[in-house]
RNA sequence: GGUGCGGUAGCUCAGUCGGUAGAGCAAAGGACUGAAAAUCCUUGUGUCGGCGGUUCGAUCCCGCCCCACACCA
């Protein structure tokens, strides 16, 4: 029997992934598993960027359209969903393309992540309100207190690591630092990286492009529909924020625009910085 | 034409009681194991509009000129 492998399509947004992927899956016959933190919620469609309906006919695709907005999604669950998709996938073939921009969740999927005891949902939404109303030092002092290893080795500027910190330690009596070991873990497939790269000048022009076309599509109707829902995570999603302080009022729908091509040129860059590490194919 | 207020980093501006200057944003680089399209870190030499004058020394004071804006004619 042949070796099981996944292909690995990664690389910043907007680079031209979802075509090529399709273009890869329709020569092998198999199937998608997209590592795509936004692109898996069924209610946001322009601002992600997903396949269209017609490119989702083509190729079965994990992980687009398969959970809400209203549900919790991160890297464990996407971990564990990819994992499940590619052994179903295996089944059958032998390839299995991989494609998406979230550089944890593909490192989950390659790598593995340590094995953390799930934490109490009560003690992370104490943890987490206590912080919103008392601050940063507090937290800070939270930690010092309660994680001296995190307060000493942690990253200590960012609330966000230091949040889950917290919490991890509150629920299991360990520093989050003693639970990551570093260790990657062996798939039962072989691994092959694709990292698709164009020069920043030409990605730029393709984002700024991409934007006005979605703005063309309806995003501002599709954020609209979305804005009772803001304060979720799924929300915090460039191409969404930006229209919310429109309807908010905060700023002039050209200004929103320019802010969204704008993130969406940070987010690029730091999606460049990530897989750097890996190689890289241009597509120019 | 007159008066006023400006001209300092790619942009918006601060500042130097005269010793060649610094914030925010942009841009670039980086980190990143349950929020990751999130979060966080690092990086600031620019004829301080032009030409003269005063001064040991001018971006800062003085004069003239150019440009922008506002008001008056």
């Amino acid at each position: 029997m042949e070796e099981k492998t996944c292909i690995i399509i990664s690389g910043p947004t907007a680079v031209g992934k979802t075509a090529l992927a399709i273009e890869l899956a329709q020569q092998y016959n198999t199937q998608i598993i997209s590592a795509d933190s936004r692109q898996c919620y069924k209610e946001l469609n322009i601002g992600v960027a997903k396949p269209t309906p017609q490119q989702l006919k083509k190729v079965k695709h994990y992980f687009i359209d398969s959970h809400s907005i209203h549900e919790e999604v991160n890297v464990k669950i996407f971990e564990e969903y990819a994992l499940d998709a590619a052994a179903k996938i295996f089944t059958e073939n032998n390839i299995a393309i991989v494609v998406g921009g979230t550089g944890l969740y593909l490192k989950a999927f390659c790598e593995g992540l340590d094995e953390i005891p799930a934490t109490n949902p009560l003690i992370d939404k104490d943890i987490h309100e206590t912080f919103i109303d008392k601050g940063f030092e507090w937290l800070e002092k939270e930690l010092q207190i309660h994680d001296p290893l995190f307060f000493a080795e942690g990253e200590m500027q960012n609330s966000q690591r230091m949040l889950r910190a917290l919490q991890v330690k509150m629920s299991t009596g360990k520093s989050i630092l003693e639970f990551q070991t570093g260790i990657k873990k062996n798939r039962p497939f072989k691994i092959i990286n694709k990292v698709l790269t164009l020069p920043r000048e030409i990605l730029y022009q393709q984002i700024n492009h991409r934007v006005d076309l979605m703005m063309d599509a309806g995003l501002l109707q599709e954020a609209g529909s979305l804005y009772p829902f803001k304060h979720l995570n799924a929300l915090q999603t460039v191409g969404y924020k930006e229209l919310f302080d429109y309807l908010e009022g905060k700023i002039s729908l050209t200004i929103a625009i320019e802010n969204i091509k704008k993130n969406t040129r940070h987010f690029a860059k730091r999606q460049i910085t990530w897989f750097k590490k890996y190689q890289h194919y241009n597509l120019e």
